[in-house]
DNA sequence: TGTTAAGCGAGACGGTACGTCGTGTCTTACA
DNA sequence: TGTAAGACACGACGTACCGTCTCGCTTAACA
């Protein structure tokens, strides 16, 4: 019942593969047969891992992202939630951003796979934010009703400039949305 | 030099035949093949047309959407705002949020669609919002410095909740979102 | 040096699984991995003993042509080939020869296994005949120089048979192919 | 209604990257994929053209079988048999003999295959000892009942060579298995 | 009475090939 | 020149077997 276990080896050469891959050609680049190619592993060992490419992307973010959001709690919602999005900010100008992207692509084909990237990825940033929501509400800092509304202002501009313009993600943008969402927050 | 004119039924057969299949399957389901089965037109004829699956759904998208957006200006921001916003939220509801969804899908994975879907579709929208906040700006309702990122607020959102759960823009979310920005608009 | 003795019982399931897959489906049908599937053994205990389907075949045939042909001497030639020919074309009649079709399958596509074939089936088939010849002979019914040609005149139709319809072996025909035989056999 | 024409040059190329490699590594060494490589040929153009590896192989194999099997008259049997015979085995020894092996291998395999083969392949050749012992029975020289039974004895042998040992096919075995066949073809 | 060497089920692994699908280009005949 | 039809090279899909290779466990015979 035990057989022979995977080998961990291939795991991470899977994951280098897709890493390398998606960073040279983008998305369109990476495909299951040349995620096998580069990285010396056959089909069948990535299908026996992964449902599909969504699936091997996702896992391959899950490489940097696997430390848990740090969720900085100094006292003061403003600089709270701008210490937040100036790091994930940061991270989506390099690798980090094609990859959601390409998650994003994927989720946009396959009804299924949103399911699951909410889950592995979605959900736990916005936890990340609802958190700090939480701290600032008991200060009383926050009057507004809804922490998902604000949430979305916090995420939804963002996802909405990986679409279009991903070097917009500076950390001016980070400051005047955080201001802005920090001003609908206090709004009742 | 002029030669055979184009077939004005060609161009319908194809949008609708565009149409009919991402209703039926949804973006997946679009193919040039597929379109040119179900049109009874010949790749060719498309191809000739179109350089591309995105251009192609752009333009399906255009028979909905060609009578441009109505930029109410009833002289309150907050009104003339949720109006457009309910009358867009209202639309990504049907086939034309799957509509959307594609074209998100497709930008993702070509980057020179992006510049595409902008011009043709994107800034159109942003220049709806930014029409109304320019009046409200005269009337003094607006102090905050940047138009940009209201309307980002706006939009940002919205493409989150096509990417994440379509249901999600209902006429509750549409007046929540105003609200927020219509805040954030009187912040200077 | 002495280690774990081999189960017998894998090695009755293996025959059984081959036996139970060529009949159900055929040469097609059978493979390495859906015998170890069928018998619950694993692939290792499987090459462990074979080097290939086509020895699993050869082995699973051996089940039942494990006696040694009867050689019938009833003291005149053309009853003794009539009696060896009925009964091996009766064999052929039923999954005896879906596995013959299997083992001349194999032989096609791996030469070194025509040899094996050869010694462990072919060549003992053929002996019997050579057997009855040798008897005949001494009673001066053979008066042809050689005692291959005969053989290959009575297995080359059968083979022939096996390749393009196996229904044809039946007794008729197994009169007739000894007739036309024994014909030659008196020709010097 | 009509589209573009299949390219002669296809067939060719399909038709010479399946004989190369059959000749270079044998019915093992054919596969769909190697005779799309080797032909720089899609393999939808082959799939386009065959069902299987099976009607790829017989199709290559009558670019040198498209003549006719030449029916010699010269007014005796023996005479009319050997020269087919002769020339029959002579076409055995070298990569026609693979491609019939090949054939065989094929058909084993695929049942529907069988009638294929048989239709365009054997019932030709059979036609051919047909014609010559219609002519012999015409001059009093058959006396035997069966034109099948006579064939098979023709064929069978080899057919059982191609499998077994195809280097036994030399002009002497010929004139031996002719001098067997007139003897039973005068047999009552 | 342990020790030890092989057998065993399970199943991962690198390969090779399968047959299908979609892309964007091309080549016909016809209009 | 436009059009429908459809061939074409290319590249990816997901699946099936191949024969080999670990694993942890079982089973004798030898020490």
């Amino acid at each position: 019942m035990t057989g022979r276990p995977r080998d961990p080896a291939v795991d991470d050469a899977i994951r280098q593969a897709t890493l390398q891959l998606i960073e040279e050609q983008g998305y369109k680049g990476v495909s299951m047969e040349g995620i096998a190619a580069r990285s010396g592993v056959s089909k069948q060992a990535i299908y026996r891992r992964y449902a599909g490419k969504g699936e091997v992307i996702l896992d391959a973010l899950a490489t940097f992202a696997k430390t848990r959001l740090p969720t900085p709690d100094t006292g003061d919602l403003r600089e709270d939630l701008l210490a937040l999005l100036e790091e994930t900010f940061a991270g989506q100008r390099g690798i980090n951003g094609v990859l959601n992207r390409a998650l994003a692509a994927e989720a946009l084909q396959d009804e299924s796979f949103t399911a699951l990237l909410n889950e592995r990825l979605i959900s736990h940033r916005r936890d990340a934010v609802r958190e700090i929501l939480g701290h600032a509400r008991e200060r009383g800092e926050v009057s507004h009703p809804s922490d998902d509304l604000l949430i979305d202002l916090v995420f939804g501009p963002m996802w909405y400039a990986l679409l279009l313009d991903t070097s917009k993600l500076t950390d001016a943008y980070a400051a005047a949305l955080t201001d802005a969402v920090v001003a609908v927050a206090r709004t009742p």
